[in-house]
RNA sequence: GCGAGUAUAGUUCAAUGGUAGAAUACCUGACUUGUAAUCAGGAGAUGUUGGUUCAAGUCCGAUUAUUCGCUCCA
């Protein structure tokens, strides 16, 4: 008999030999009917594998990520299948399962595979699950794997077994297909139910760019066909909220092919929102004791020398400007903060004047390359809500804790309630690759995780991500559709202070060197603004909403009344316009509810005569009629 | 940057290698409108550029823009 540990803690007792499927058996059919795979001893088995010793075992559900990760592991070796037996003679490189569904590389030869030859995989693939065959696993010794693939002349398959030791190899068979691979699969091909092959790419082999380029088939699927369905109408929705596709029809931005790719244009309705939100984060950081700054788009380029930044970028990015002047380089400016740091040392400082915050909205220009740009969140032009905060290395916790409770301020402000922060520390093995003293590193570090643990949010460490210059925090948030996205960020640089030289005078009447923190808790206006279009699917909040009101005349003959309530909500600070269109009432509320105007107000006989506006809110309808007075007060409510 | 797609009117889509069409937006006129699309008329386009062809939106090349992807390692 061997012990079976059980994530509940308990252990049960079962005969040498028992499997996961038995262990699942002993518990309940229904969970037997479900379990996909199981982690023993934390690897990923087979729910036929022999357990022969005592283990703690975790039974596999399509609930679990790693159930989820066998199940599209498997989905890919049907695919595999799929495609050898509709095109022989191809050649496989990789298949593993990813955090949303599969792919496979595949070298096709000669053959090109399009779109359209999709469908048909498909369907091959779904004719091959409802085999229902088994995933029969087996050790190979390493010559006897060679021998396979040589046989079967796969080169990609040849140089994997190469680098894997011998006794360690395992292949495994479902149908008439063998590949290489560790496992863990469900226990046969009948499980996939729903199957939907998503794009075609190409992919380097081995994603480096001298090897050759293979392709690419992504796949996800399903135990039910309803999942799939349900997958679908999510993708659905996302594509809907493409901040791309609302940023165009609700005028928010645009792109010109004349300005350049990755410049975005902010249109008047998009300029109203961004800078609304820039007021909102100005008035934040000015309670907080940040002082605004501006400085100039460039900067010379022994600027970018001091800081470091030409070094590291220079070749990568916009070339320098010169002026009509001999050897007189001028750098679009990357960074935000080499002028920051000749604000802090254009004058002495005492240590009683720290922390200094010096806050910009400030544009910066990078040459991202052309295959990275993306809408809104990946561009060449943007701007930052940029501070860098200098410090005492004592002060390092307290600022963290008040740039902290600024980010998660503005975040649940604009709607977003799940945040993580990925916290970036040193790689503890190679201590000798960052700058800055050991006391100072250990202090920042611990000062990050303390400051996070005592707001409150969740947190994953990563050991080794941190820069070479200091340690760093990015927020993660989720959106409405629970995708992540890497927004804020708050980093300690010990670098900095050190090129530029900068210094405060202690109360040792002794020069000592301050800690930098850069942070900006919305990253860039750009990509925040495309995240949060996306968030409330072009819905902003009221606050923010380019045009508060539409005011909808019923005809032209009461266009003076809604001109004179007009005036008396900007009066009340409540921005709109009159859709003054020569068109009937259905018709413009229409158009106001497609352009996701908030508030409609409809003003006609009845209103003219009691002095009042029917008031109507996008998505909801009809409110009834108010004065202009209830109305102001209404809509602060909604504020 | 590399690979594979895509590029037709302001927008969304049509068009066997043979006269570029529609819807919507726009302009004009009529209607004077009561809670998600009034009617009629008009104007408007093949990204740029070279080639093949009697003939190119369509085929080939270049270029620009754009989309997806480019180790989440059997």
């Amino acid at each position: 008999m061997i012990n079976i540990t059980l994530p509940d803690g308990s252990v049960r007792q079962y005969d040498k030999g028992t499997t996961a499927m038995d262990i699942a058996m002993s518990i309940s059919s229904g969970l037997a009917r479900n379990v996909l795979a199981a982690k023993v001893d934390g690897e990923i088995w087979d729910t036929d594998r022999a357990i022969k010793n005592d283990a703690s075992v975790q039974l596999l559900t399509w609930k679990d990520k790693d159930g989820k990760n066998a199940f599209w592991h498997s989905s890919a070796h049907v695919m595999a299948e799929a495609l050898e037996a509709l095109y022989p003679g191809i050649k496989l490189g990789i298949g593993p399962a990813i955090d949303t569904g599969f792919y496979y590389d595949v070298d096709f030869g000669e053959r090109t595979i399009g779109p359209a030859d999709l469908p048909k995989i498909e369907a091959k693939m779904l004719e091959l699950a409802r085999q229902k065959n088994s995933f029969v696993r087996k050790e190979v010794s390493k010559a006897d794997a060679i021998a396979y693939f040589t046989e079967k002349d796969d080169p990609y398959k040849l140089e994997l077994i190469n680098d894997l030791e011998d006794g360690s190899i395992t292949f495994y068979e479902q149908g008439n297909f063998t590949d290489l691979c560790r496992g863990g699969h469900i226990p046969h091909t009948g499980y996939i139910k729903a199957i939907k092959l998503m794009n075609i790419a190409g992919a380097y082999w081995r994603g480096d760019e001298k090897n050759k380029m293979m392709t690419r088939l992504y796949g996800v699927s399903f135990p039910k066909q309803k999942e799939l369905t349900e997958y679908l109408q999510l993708l659905e929705e996302a594509k809907k909220r493409d901040h791309r596709k609302l940023g165009a029809e609700l005028e928010l931005f645009m792109f010109s092919e004349k300005v350049g790719s990755g410049l975005p244009i902010w249109l008047p309705k998009g300029t109203a929102l961004r800078t609304r939100l820039e007021d909102f984060l100005k008035k934040e950081q000015i309670k907080r004791g940040y002082t605004p700054v501006i400085t100039p788009h460039i900067g010379k380029k022994e600027l970018y020398m001091t800081s470091g930044h030409y070094e590291k970028y220079g070749e990568d990015s916009f070339q320098p400007i010169h002026t009509p002047r001999e050897g007189e380089e001028f750098l679009l400016k990357p960074m935000n903060c080499p002028h920051h740091c000749e604000i802090y040392g254009h004058k002495p400082h005492s240590y009683r004047e720290l922390p200094i915050r010096i806050a910009e909205f400030g544009t910066v220009y990078r040459y991202e390359q052309t295959g990275e740009l993306h809408g809104l969140t990946r561009v060449r032009g943007f701007t930052q809500d940029d501070a860098h905060i200098f410090c005492t290395p004592a002060q390092v916790k307290e600022e963290f804790l008040n740039v902290l409770d600024l980010t998660m301020h503005v975040l649940k402000k604009l709607g977003f309630e799940d945040f993580t922060a990925q916290i970036s520390l040193r790689d503890p093995e190679n201590k000798a690759k960052y700058i800055g003293t050991e006391e100072n590193w250990e202090n920042a570090e611990k000062a990050i995780i303390e400051a996070t643990q005592e707001v409150g949010l969740k947190t994953v460490t990563e050991l080794g991500e941190a820069a070479f210059y200091g340690p760093k925090l990015d927020f993660m948030v989720k959106d409405a559709l629970g995708r992540s996205w890497q927004l804020g960020t708050i980093q300690v640089d010990y670098n900095l202070p050190d090129r530029f030289e900068l210094e405060y005078i202690g109360s040792d009447n002794q020069p000592h060197r301050p800690v930098m923190i850069h942070r900006a808790p919305f990253g860039s206006m750009e990509r925040f603004i495309g995240v949060l279009t996306e968030h409330c699917a072009g819905k902003f909040p009221l606050w923010l909403a380019p045009e508060q009101f539409a005011i909808l005349p019923i005809s032209e003959r009461f266009y003076d009344y809604a001109k004179e309530v007009e005036n008396q909500l900007a009066a009340s600070d409540i921005r709109g316009f009159i859709d003054n269109r020569n068109e009937k009432i259905g018709r413009k509320i229409r158009d106001a509810e497609v352009q996701k105007v908030p508030i409609m107000l409809i003003v006609g006989e009845q209103e003219v005569n009691d002095k009042k506006v029917a008031v109507r809110i996008q998505g909801q309808g009809d409110k009834g009629t108010m004065t202009v007075d209830e109305f102001v007060s209404f809509f602060k409510e909604l504020l």
